[in-house]
DNA sequence: CTTGACTCCGTACCCTACTCCGGGGTTTAT
DNA sequence: ATAAACCCCGGAGTAGGGTACGGAGTCAAG
């Protein structure tokens, strides 16, 4: 415990090997270390790394976002002043996705209520809310 | 103004008029009516429509369950109980998105706040709080 | 009544984000 | 020491979500 090969790691991150290394491909995770044989292996935080982006996609980053955000750690070529800028722009897109998500689940949240659970659909109250949301 | 043409619809929604149509074949939006040349023509309604898709994939739903939310409203083969159980469910999902916004805003704030602006991001305190977020 | 902008439809093409394949070495458990 | 299971790599294939094209009809302004 403390190196993974990369099958490990893809199990504990719940994701597909290929996708391991495709994400290697497309710059999302670093080249990891070698052995001998060739074969990668990962520290276990790896594992988080995964699970980071995999969350990043349900909340509808592009993989080349989530890459923008990893990118606000530890960036030689770029100021602080212009990490704080890029982190302020990712937090405005936040900001408007959480507004979004209350909105919508006010609207469900009012569905649930308003409807008993009995009788025919047609009886139950219709949630026009949902598209009159902004 | 009632009635508007699927390019007017598109401009005042901001989408492609092609998107307009593969919605319509996808089943997202119900055929319109037609004038007498087979123009389409919408209720302006439809523009609010369009702007809750849109949205909705910005928050990382599938075309797909952006139908299933849309079938929330109006379902005459399904009995209340059962727009309800499905309303919960993704109410489940979106209340889950919201967690995992919140956490990530709290790593960004941290990480905007720790940030004074000045000198190189080297000195830019590292933020492996967005890594560990759950 | 003509001209430019708009619309129709079907088909083809594109990008993103994987996912699979196949031929070949490596590790590991028995 | 020999399978079974795993890993390597390059390249091809797939699904989702559009976007573009092209030939033909339509509408609105001048």
């Amino acid at each position: 415990m403390e190196s993974l090969s990369i099958g490990q790691l893809a199990k504990a991150a719940q994701v597909n090997v290929e996708t391991v290394r495709y994400y290697e491909r497309e710059g999302l995770l670093p080249r990891p270390a070698r052995r001998a044989s060739g074969y990668r292996r990962y520290p276990s935080a790896t594992v988080t790394r995964l699970q980071f982006i995999k969350r990043s996609k349900e909340l509808g980053f592009s993989l080349k976002e989530i890459a923008e955000l990893l990118a606000l750690r530890i960036d030689p070529h770029s100021g602080c002043a212009d990490v704080k800028r890029r982190a302020e722009a990712k937090l405005a897109d936040i900001e408007r996705k959480l507004t979004d998500l209350r909105r919508m689940r006010r609207a469900l949240t009012q569905l649930v209520h308003d409807c008993g659970g009995e009788g025919p659909s047609s009886a139950c109250p219709i949630l026009d809310t949902l598209e009159g949301l902004r």
